[in-house]
RNA sequence: GGCUGUGUGGCAGAGUGGUUAUGCUGCGGUCUGCAAAACCGUUUACGCCGGUUCGAUUCCGACCACAGCCUCCA
């Protein structure tokens, strides 16, 4: 059983080979939590949860990480603006968080650590990165030395002429060089700070994730993932970092990265007002219907996200569920669903094949590894709150209309039929009995 | 401007140097009192232009279009 990914490093799909086969270490970089998520943070945390799904069913044992940022400046914004303690605003969207990633069928990861949970350990790693002489001390900030590093850029593909050439943003002050970035920096009134080596300040967006990959998996790990975006600068950034406090050329072995959603062919932005959160979504589409639509693309394509999508991904789950006889324990897992998974996540055709599954035991049993057909045939077909008529009512109808149909009189029984349409309960005549479902 | 990536039938989306996945939708049919479900059938696609080749959607080159990144955005 071969795992083929790509990996970001090489620019190729690689075989993954683990460090250790007993202990697979994988590290993604957390949300932010000044806002609702919205959509495209939803994709990230389910490609890397059908990876984690997929590590598990191989591996004895997988350690995933995935950190909260709650110290950042877009967090102090917000606080400011409602007037609210930074405090209840991260502990507002931590909570709303978890709340969307559970719709999503989003398994929690192992450890979900806070950046305000392990400033020590952050403090630590800076002073680690000044000590080998990576990093230096000015204007009260701590800012890490590009030109120290050689294999700045190895990642990301660039070289540091390339980088400044095209930089926008007037270099600050207390910069050697224009590429230099932020270990930790001052704070001032309201920011939220903490005594260190360098004065009362705050940690730099980079370092959080490179201290929590140290402190809770150590100085390798096998698996490292986020969004496309964040290839350049954060994860070259992280890897400076990491490699420059260890005195290590190793960090993360297989570099994973996610392509971006666009909303109806257009990209998703503030001034195009389309922006849509999880939890706008979640009131009109199932969470295994929003889930399944993220997994229609293959993760480093773009992902059209839109109506048509959620439409059409609604009807592959109503036929999936269909098929769905019952729940069992056997752990059979199909073929065909499994080696597109392992050549490089390749759910599309997962998905594909899943549909021509016959056997129900393990059409469930393949679909889980997806994080899909979660709940029961019965639950996913009365799972509507649209359903404006109770269930002894329809039964009630049911039995007029069956009595109908025995005297011919077929009037009444499409009246019956319109009626509970209308209520979105669809009736269905197999071999002379009638049983109703909830329209999806 | 630099770097990276994408371009397949109404839509979604795999894949491949030559036997034209798959799904959704639409349409037609079987079935049904009517429906639904199920099953059957169905419009032969790979951005544009060259090159390599007996043959390219698949390899190579140019072009076009679109997207992302270029110091704190998944």
């Amino acid at each position: 059983m071969n795992l083929k990914i790509y990996n970001t490093l090489s620019k190729e799909k690689e075989l993954f080979i683990p460090l250790d086969k007993n202990l697979i270490k994988m590290y993604v970089c957390g949300p932010t939590v000044y806002n609702y998520a919205h959509i495209g943070n939803a994709r990230p945390a389910i490609v890397f949860d059908v990876f984690f799904r997929l590590l598990k069913s191989i591996y004895p044992k997988v350690l995933y990480v995935r950190n909260i940022t709650d110290v950042d400046d877009k967090i102090n914004n917000a606080a400011k603006e409602l007037n609210e303690p930074i405090s209840s605003i991260t502990n507002k969207y931590t909570d709303i968080y978890h709340q969307d990633m559970d719709s999503l069928f989003v398994l929690r990861p192992d450890i979900e650590p806070k950046v305000t949970e392990n400033i020590e350990h952050i403090i630590l790693m800076i002073q680690k990165i000044l000590d080998n002489g990576y990093a230096y001390e000015n204007e009260k900030h701590v800012l890490f030395d590009v030109t120290s590093f050689n294999d700045y850029g190895k990642l990301s593909k660039r070289n540091k002429e390339e980088m400044l050439s095209g930089a926008r943003v007037e270099v600050a002050s207390y910069k050697k060089y224009p590429g230099d970035f932020v270990l930790w920096k001052p704070s001032e009134n309201d920011d939220p700070g903490w005594d260190s080596p360098w004065g009362y300040g705050r940690p730099g967006w980079h370092i959080e994730c490179s201290a929590m990959v140290d402190k809770f998996l150590g100085q390798e790990i096998d698996i490292h993932g986020g969004g496309q975006d964040l290839i350049f600068p954060h994860h070259e950034n992280e890897i400076a970092q990491s490699c420059c406090a260890n005195k290590n050329t190793k960090y993360a072995k297989y570099w994973i990265h996610n392509a971006y959603l666009k909303m109806e062919g257009e990209k998703m932005s503030k001034s195009l007002g389309n922006i849509i959160s999880i939890k706008e979504l979640l009131d009109n589409y199932d969470g295994e219907v929003i889930r399944l639509a993220l997994m229609s693309t293959h993760y480093r394509k773009p992902i059209n996200f839109g109506e048509s999508l959620l439409e059409q991904s609604k009807n592959i789950l109503n036929k999936l569920y269909k098929n769905l006889e019952y729940d069992s324990n056997d752990d059979t897992i199909s073929k065909d669903v499994l080696s597109p998974l392992l050549d490089d996540l390749n759910t599309p055709l997962a998905i594909s094949n899943l549909q021509k599954i016959k056997c129900s035991k393990t059409l469930l049993n393949s679909a889980n590894i997806l994080g899909l057909l979660n709940r029961s045939k019965d639950e996913w077909f009365s799972l509507n709150e649209n359903l404006s008529i109770s269930e002894e009512d329809i039964k009630s109808l049911i039995k007029e209309r069956d009595e109908a149909r025995k005297s011919s009189d077929f009037k009444r029984a499409d009246e019956i039929r319109e009626k509970l349409d209308k209520n979105n309960v669809v009736l269905e005549d197999v071999k002379g009995k009638t049983t109703w479902r909830a329209k999806k």
